[in-house]
DNA sequence: AGGAAGATCTACT
DNA sequence: GTAGATCTTCCTA
């Protein structure tokens, strides 16, 4: 198993968020594991781009974006969490959002975080996936460049066709296309 | 102290 | 496909 380090995430966003595409998120829980594929992603460009979190400077709850690459970026919004990893230099405070997830092991565990049956249910979705790992703003500023951390990312060997398109769920800065997704996976959201 | 907005989800039709 | 729930953060007074 090969966790993506510091040199993955210190660099542009969209490439790090096309990238991921692929890549296994792996949650620790004890001896338990819970994994999935990155089908869907969004990067977010700090100061040029009105959509991110960090436009508005750095603050308590924006603080991590203005740290180092390859750290966790929790976020709740309408009473969900979402997750994001820190890309780029330090005060380049820019980001990708996993949107989605093709689950992996161990539905079970996923089923009964979720409180839902459906495959389809599980992890379709930022504030889904989050549920159904067990993320929450615990995680906020954790490195998930560390293996002793609870969760990090993995190299995977997997064929795919990578589409893009504008971003979801915003406001401000729909514009720039920005979202990436895997062509013909059913876990898009 | 209060209110509005927001990177969403669910249940219902 | 659409409305309503939900809750944290930030802005204004």
């Amino acid at each position: 198993m090969i966790i993506l380090e510091n040199t993955f995430f210190n660099r542009d966003a969209t490439l790090v968020a096309k990238d991921l595409l692929g890549k296994l998120l792996v949650r620790k829980l004890g001896e338990r594991i819970i994994s999935g594929v990155i089908v869907e992603t969004e990067a977010y460009l700090g100061a040029n781009d009105p959509a991110a979190h960090s436009f508005i400077g750095k603050t308590e709850r924006t603080k991590v974006l203005f740290g180092p690459a390859g750290y966790a970026y929790i976020h709740s919004m309408h009473g969900q969490n979402l997750l994001d990893i820190t890309c780029s230099e330090i005060n380049d405070p820019v980001s990708v959002l996993i949107r989605a997830l093709e689950p992996i092991e161990v539905i079970d565990l996923m089923q009964k975080f979720r409180s839902k049956e459906k495959l389809k249910d599980l992890t379709t979705g930022p504030g889904k996936l989050c549920k159904a790992m067990d993320i929450d703003k615990s995680f906020y500023g954790l490195d998930l460049t560390n293996k002793d951390s609870t969760l990090f990312i993995v190299e995977n060997d997997s064929e795919y066709e990578v589409m893009e398109s504008e971003r979801i769920g915003i406001s401000k800065g729909k514009e720039h296309i920005l979202r990436f997704f895997i062509k013909r996976n059913k876990f898009v959201s």
